[in-house]
RNA sequence: GCCGGGAUGGCGGAAUAGGUAGACGCAGCGGACUCAAAAUCCGCCGGUAGUGAUACUGUGAGGGUUCGAGUCCCUCUCCCGGUACCA
């Protein structure tokens, strides 16, 4: 065998040619053999791969590869979730149009990608910018419209009164518009939504019949949808609005999953846009300013959650339902009009943002129920009141005695009798608000007309197509100022009118595009290709989406069910939550608020003398930049570490076994190349080893004892590689084939061992393919393993000799009171009570037992034996 | 704040159902080869004490269960992800 140098651009431009020219991952429908969809979670084409990338797609491209051996009909696509905000800001900077940033992005990505030695099969790209696509985004909406799974409500946005413009959350900074500096005001604004929560108990329940997903993120679904049993039940009033009309027909209605402690309310709250609130601001001019007050800051629950709690009185009083006393009414800046009625009861005694609140305003705190042995207080707030299991009333009259469930059951019913209040389900889960004041995104196939209103646009006439030379300039929707997409004819009565200038949540993208790759090409939304591949076999993706994209994906998936479209109920059989990749964020505040992100390559770091870091200077500038700590690799904070680097340098595989070594798949990883050159040492001494030893394994192996234990070495590290690519715990299958390697470099090469050699080299090219797929392609073929297997690609997977493992004798550990103390070798044969004996006699327990009575030994079959004195 | 997850040598990490902590690498140190360097190869490599055998100690902190705990339970600290308009 002739040794060349290990030439990673060589081998893996070979590997590529031969496998675009056969086009060897174009999968189809009409195989016999079971097939396997797996699905990296798309990409938004920010600009360059990052590191997160490469680990998504590199875990897909082995488990895809690994599968395919294993006899499977396997289909990796790919695509681009290509609207979306990013694009938008970047058009604001560059002034070019978001289309052709995208475009050009989608394009040196793909060759990136394409570079990476991914088994893709390109036939199938979809991108969600494109109208062939996102038509159907457009016709499932107007059915969904049809239905009454979509209405029309209002939401609260997020409006910068400077720009003029509705700004994302991530757009708002410490309260301010991140370009304009001008605090940011709440606006309600009409909106589209979609019911997902009519949806909300299948959604929950059918998270127990999904044992492919990581328990974690169901634990999170679950929680995010909230399913939680009370009682929804009014106040009564007298209190009229502007006009005279007795507000909500004289009923402010609560939710509360505590019951029990209606006797204990002493106020309510309700939200600054409740129409309680109006009214009594309406002479009230200190509760108008508050009420404008609680209007600014942001709409996000984390800031919300993380606000001091403010209230003020509105003067007004509602009835108790039960008792009859007059309840003072407060707006609450913490009440959420977007949350069931827009107000709360407020019950200080026993629910602690109630609790904190009495004592800030000296409201009255009334103890309502008890815990036997734990004494009320009114220092500080007490957790025994949460656990409602344990809770009896107390001071509440003819409920006194009755325990949690008892006491809920009695108010509900007594709540009812007076046609007050019922028993009630709710979810924490909202709907799903789609509507985008944005231009980069599927436009929402509405016209407005001002004889007919609102108008959906017919579905002959789909798609509503997107003008894609628009360039955004921050102050507002573009697509308001371009007549030719603006103006239409209604399609009632034929007059001029007006069509809808919001797009959809980019999150609608991302529900579907799965099963379009299954029939890109399709007439129809979807057709009989996407029965064959779905339900997905595989999904893999970041963690971050555990709960929004998968539940809305989740969602829409029962949606086209039940239109007929697709007769799966959940879109996913397996997920992967894949860990995020962190990097070091630098960042310097501008001087209107915003932030200006640095990327790490260009900050020159200052550290004390024990390494630590203590300082950060921007390099062009000189000037100290603020350390933001560790996060997520992404475009917008421009921390993401391009893999073009490594892979100029080292070659794919490289990059692909590095980051496939560094950690565990669900792991997260804080960014670090040391250990680059590790990975690339080993592709060049497999290289070397398998040019100097290669042969093909064509006789029996000997009974040398060498040669035996290698074969052990082999079998027992493929046993193990194959489990971990069971569990996809791809870093320890790399472990196993550096172990392997190791166990052949130290075999001598001899004509014993020369069979043994060629088994082992065969088994480890199989296992390293799917990771370093062109450097064991390539070496397959050299050493001639194609002509004994087949192309490695569909090569069959080694298969574990268990006759290889077999040994006379093993070892144990030998343990004294749970401590190591030495070891013992006895036949692999040996009976409980020969290694109990064993033991007994062994000079460690007459040494660390000192005389002391052996009290008991436990025995572990094959690993120790522990003797208890 | 709330929900979910994590913390193991100087570093990345391993330990499959509670059973030898530190596999496999990186870095480092010592040596071989070399005029020299790089590359490569061999050896050492958690801490403390000891020439050594060995002993003690050690998986974020504190407590518990167990013959035995990185792994199970309770309390806490810090970090990461999500928190509904970043994707």
């Amino acid at each position: 065998m002739t040794v060349e140098l290990f030439q990673p651009n060589q081998i893996e431009a070979a590997a590529q040619a031969a496998w675009n020219a056969g086009d060897v991952y174009r999968s189809d429908e009409r195989s016999d053999r079971r097939k396997f969809y797996c699905v990296s979670m798309l990409p938004y084409p920010s600009g360059k791969l990052h590191m997160g990338h490469v680990r998504n797609y590199t875990i897909n491209d082995v488990m895809y590869r690994h599968l395919r051996m294993k006899g499977l009909n396997v289909l990796m696509p790919m695509g681009w979730d290509a609207f979306g905000l990013p694009a938008e800001n970047a058009a604001m900077k560059s002034g070019q149009p978001p289309a052709r940033w995208t475009y050009e992005n989608i394009a040196y990505m793909k060759k990136q990608m394409q570079a990476m030695g991914l088994a893709i099969d390109w036939s199938r790209e979809v991108a969600t910018c494109r109208p062939e696509y996102y038509r159907w985004n457009q016709w499932l909406f107007l059915k969904m419209l049809e239905k009454g799974i979509a209405y029309l409500k209002t939401g609260a946005v997020n409006w910068d009164p400077v720009d003029q413009t509705v700004l994302a959350n991530e757009q708002v900074i410490d309260g301010r518009g991140w370009r304009s500096g001008a605090l940011i005001e709440k606006r309600e604004i009409p909106m589209y939504y979609l019911r997902i929560t009519d949806y909300a108990d299948e959604l929950l329940a059918k998270l127990d019949e999904m044992p492919g997903w990581p328990e974690r993120v169901k634990t999170m679904q679950a929680n995010w949808i909230g399913k939680s049993f009370g009682v929804r039940f009014a106040f009564t009033h007298d209190i009229r609005n502007a006009d005279g009309d007795l507000i909500h027909d004289g009923r402010m209605y609560v939710f509360t999953t505590r019951a029990d402690t209606i006797m204990g309310v002493t106020f309510c709250a309700v939200a600054a846009e409740h129409p309680l609130a109006a009214a009594a601001a309406r002479n009230n001019p200190k509760l108008a300013a508050f009420i404008d007050e609680c209007k600014r800051g942001s709409v996000m629950e984390a800031d919300m959650a993380l606000m001091e709690k403010k209230g003020m009185p509105t003067g007004l009083f509602v009835t108790h339902p039960l008792t009859g006393a007059q309840v003072p009414v407060w707006v609450g800046n913490y009440v959420l009009m977007s949350y069931g009625d827009g107000a709360v009861m407020g019950v200080p005694a026993h629910d602690e943002r109630d609790f904190e609140f009495a004592k800030k305003y000296g409201l009255p705190i009334q103890q309502v129920v008890a815990v036997s042995g734990e004494a009320f207080s009114l220092d500080g707030w007490q957790s025994w009141y949460e656990d409602k299991e344990r809770c009896a009333c107390v001071n509440s009259g003819k409920y006194d005695g009755l325990p949690y469930k008892e006491a809920v059951d009695a108010v509900a019913a007594d709540l009812a009798a007076k046609g007050l209040g019922e028993k009630r389900t709710t979810y924490r889960l909202r709907d799903w608000g789609i509507s985008r004041q944005r231009y980069w995104g599927t436009p929402i196939p509405i016209i407005h007309c001002p004889t007919c209103g609102v108008v959906p646009v017919p579905e002959k006439d789909l798609p509503v197509v997107l003008p894609e030379d628009c360039v955004p300039d921050g102050s507002g929707n573009p697509l308001n100022k371009r007549a030719d997409f603006l103006q239409c004819t209604c399609p009632k009565c034929g007059g001029a009118a007006r069509r809808e200038t919001d797009t959809m949540d980019t999150f609608v993208d991302s529900c579907w595009y799965y099963m379009r790759y299954t029939c890109p090409d399709a007439k129809t939304m979807v057709d009989a290709r996407n029965d064959y591949w779905m339900p997905m076999d595989q999904y893999i993706g970041g963690i971050e989406h555990a709960i929004m994209h998968l539940l809305y994906a989740r969602f829409w998936t029962k949606v086209m069910r039940d239109f007929g479209l697709v007769n799966i109920d959940e879109p996913f059989e397996r997920l992967l939550t894949q860990g995020m990749v962190l990097n070091h964020i630098f960042q310097r505040r501008t001087e209107k608020g915003g932030i200006d992100y640095y990327a790490p390559e260009e900050i020159d770091l200052t550290r004390d003398s024990v390494g630590k870091v203590i300082g950060a200077r921007a390099k062009d500038d000189g000037k100290a930049v603020e350390y933001a700590g560790i996060g997520t690799m992404s475009k917008s904070k421009r921390n993401g570490v391009d893999p073009q680097d490594l892979i100029d340098r080292y070659g794919a595989d490289t990059a692909r076994l590095f980051v496939m070594f560094a950690s565990h798949p669900e792991a997260t990883l804080e960014w670090s190349d040391a250990g680059v050159e590790g990975a690339h040492r080993f592709l060049r001494r497999l290289w070397q080893y398998a040019c100097e030893h290669g042969v093909e394994a064509s006789q029996e192996s000997t009974q040398d004892k060498t040669v035996r234990q290698l074969r052990f070495e082999i079998h027992s590290t493929l046993k193990q590689a194959n489990f971990d690519y069971e569990r996809l715990q791809y870093n320890t299958v790399v472990s196993a084939g550096m172990k392997m390697l190791n166990a052949l470099e130290a075999q001598g090469s001899n004509e014993d061992s020369k069979a043994a050699v060629g088994e082992g080299l065969g088994i480890l090219l199989r296992i390293l393919y799917p990771i370093v797929p062109h450097t064991a392609y390539v070496l397959w073929e050299k050493l001639g393993y194609d002509k004994k297997y087949g192309t490695l690609l569909d090569a069959p997977w080694p298969e574990v000799d268990e006759k290889a493992l077999v040994q006379d004798e093993i070892e144990l550990v030998l343990q004294i009171n749970g401590k190591l103390r030495g070891k013992l070798t006895a036949s692999a044969t040996a009976t409980r009570e020969m290694l109990e004996a064993l033991a007994r006699d062994s000079a460690e327990v007459t040494k660390h037992a000192e005389g002391r009575a052996i009290k008991k030994i436990v025995v572990v079959p094959g690993r120790l034996i522990n003797v208890v004195v």
